[in-house]
DNA sequence: GTTCCTTCTGTAAACGTTTACAATACCTTT
DNA sequence: AAAGGTATTGTAAACGTTTACAGAAGGAAC
């Protein structure tokens, strides 16, 4: 059998000797009809193994019930969960989520993956972790489809976002630092554009509310993954100034400890370390990392409840737990 | 602006005087048009913000450049590559990927993923880490969408499959620690059905070839994942019989591994671990896990090839390399 | 017997695109 | 001047579905 032939409402209708509309109908429950026509519709539609062409049902119904998930494609492993909360609440509400990559600050596949999507007329898409630049916001704006970004803020008033507040984040991850006695504290892997380097503001702010001085060797950029971990702690290695650092992500984090450990020294005895995130992989390392950690199934269950529910939030940080584990420690002086 | 009135060819043709099947042709740069129309036509397209209905083009051309690919949910992490290697030979073909997820051994959320493929004509389905049942593979059988099964195998003829040997490798896992001198191996967190329950029958047969006994309570079941590893040493610990254990995936290894050390015991010293897959985490726990790392970049490469570039293979199976890291150490008598 | 419901089914247009075929205009060749 | 070729554009049908509207058949009420 090819695509050519495949089975249509047509057929059906020729079959069971009936009026397309009325087999339409009956295989959709619209409107009423006799019981035995009903049975006799849809006994020769599975017996005739009948599937759908939702591109015809979609161009007359100008509209699908699909729901893009556009994420990054950069190695973090926090979108699981956030994918996960939009699934679960999709498949109670009958949608199909279909889910595209893109990279983090790649227009082209941006644009790419945003294209393909509105041009099959998706009821509402969902941008995972993207930093999106004014040509993509443009296009997102010109078409009628509600959009939001979830795990990234963006200026453009007109698509909503849900994330949490970098720079509180990195306010706070700061601040437990400062509490347990720790004064020369570094911050590693963040991005040097974006939403997310907010976390730098938020840290460098609250160093100065303590009147604590920072090294510009202290605030590292890079891309939160594993690799910048490693890497940055051979900066940090050099003049041994600093007892903690705050990592972009877990990744980061860990990619920190094991350049640490390789050295001969320890976490938290020697360093501490805490990071942003706390995904389930902080607690498979040893020690484990303490995080700030993120509500990313709230993320997605409001990402998607924007797009069925209703469309309320235009802006919404959700809150964030600082969860101690055993890589920091209180520093005596 | 609703979609209701986005704008069409036929707008197009309007604002530029000319037909459909002009504006039709020259916006998919089919025969040939006088330089000044085809610079009139796309620039009212760009100025209007032409963006094409594809379910309108899907459903004259009856079919779509997408690849659909049907992911496990369970917690694994290995799909990761073979989506990257699927994603990049696709964009290379200027091919759409759509990624849906589906339960392993749940029949209803596969069969609502294929369904929602199969109604939308993609171009082929990629099926990764899905043990299918009877249901889902007549469905699959039923349509001329070509689909294909990546990291499991299937009985059935008519859908083809790209793994690794899971019986070769339940083999190598064992004979690799017999080598070392290990005599009491145990194996964790395999799933009691599926392809890849066959690593059981490698790992027994490996022994009897070696005249090793087996205890029953050395093999035990699980679904690869983290948990398995914890809770499985609890069983093992009991009575201190084995010095190795084959771990269903790295998750699972990583698992036992904490869980052995949560016990004040180390690895390899008192235990040494085994772990099937190879994903990037097994170097970012310390000891480093030893392992069977299967070419799952090779594997979604050979599956997106399958879809583009005809459809040779039927049942391939993928070379698998053991890597030896830290978890493992040779027993002295 | 007329009118009015109700229940069921059919007719036909519409969605936006693609493409085979026809048509036109203009240019070359004889 | 006729014939043939080429370059460009238009006409119209087709894809498979949905749905407003019309129609038919039967029953109930007067």
């Amino acid at each position: 059998m090819t695509l050519q032939n495949r089975v249509t409402i047509k057929d059906i209708a020729k079959a069971t000797q009936l009026s397309v509309a009325t087999v339409s109908r009956i295989l959709h429950k619209k409107g009423q009809h006799s019981s035995v026509t009903v049975k006799r519709v849809t006994e020769t539609a599975n017996k005739m193994g009948y599937v759908r062409n939702t591109s015809a049902a979609d161009l007359v119904n100008q509209k699908s019930r699909i729901v893009a998930v556009i994420v990054s494609n950069t190695k973090s492993n926090f979108s699981e969960h956030i994918i996960d909360a939009i699934e679960s609440k999709a498949a109670s509400d009958d949608l199909n989520v279909f889910i595209l990559h893109a990279g983090n600050r790649d227009e082209q596949s941006q644009l790419k993956a945003i294209k393909t999507v509105i041009e099959r007329a998706v009821m509402g898409i969902i941008l995972v972790s993207l930093e999106l630049d004014d040509n993509v916001l443009t296009t997102l704006n010109s078409t009628s489809i509600p959009s939001i970004c979830l795990s990234t803020s963006v200026k453009d008033t007109a698509i909503p976002f849900v994330t949490s507040d970098n720079y509180q984040m990195g306010y706070a991850a700061t601040q437990l630092m400062i509490d347990k006695g720790h004064t020369k504290i570094a911050i590693a892997g963040i991005p040097t554009a974006g939403s997310i380097n907010q976390r730098i503001a938020g840290y460098l702010q609250c160093m100065s509310d303590h009147h604590l001085r920072v090294e510009p060797d202290w605030i590292q950029y890079g891309t939160c993954t594993y690799d910048d971990g490693e890497k940055t702690w051979q900066v940090y290695a050099k003049k041994r100034e600093i007892t903690c650092a705050i990592c972009a992500s877990d990744l980061t984090a860990i990619g920190m400890l094991n350049a640490i450990t390789e050295m001969g020294l320890k976490v938290p005895d020697d360093i501490s370390l805490v990071s942003f995130d706390g995904t389930d992989i902080v607690d498979m390392v040893r020690p484990r990392i303490t995080s700030i950690s993120q509500s990313f199934y709230e993320m997605g269950l409001a990402g998607i409840k924007f797009l069925t529910d209703g469309r309320t939030i235009q802006k919404q940080y959700l809150p964030f737990k600082i969860v101690e584990r055993e890589s920091t420690r209180r520093l005596e002086k």
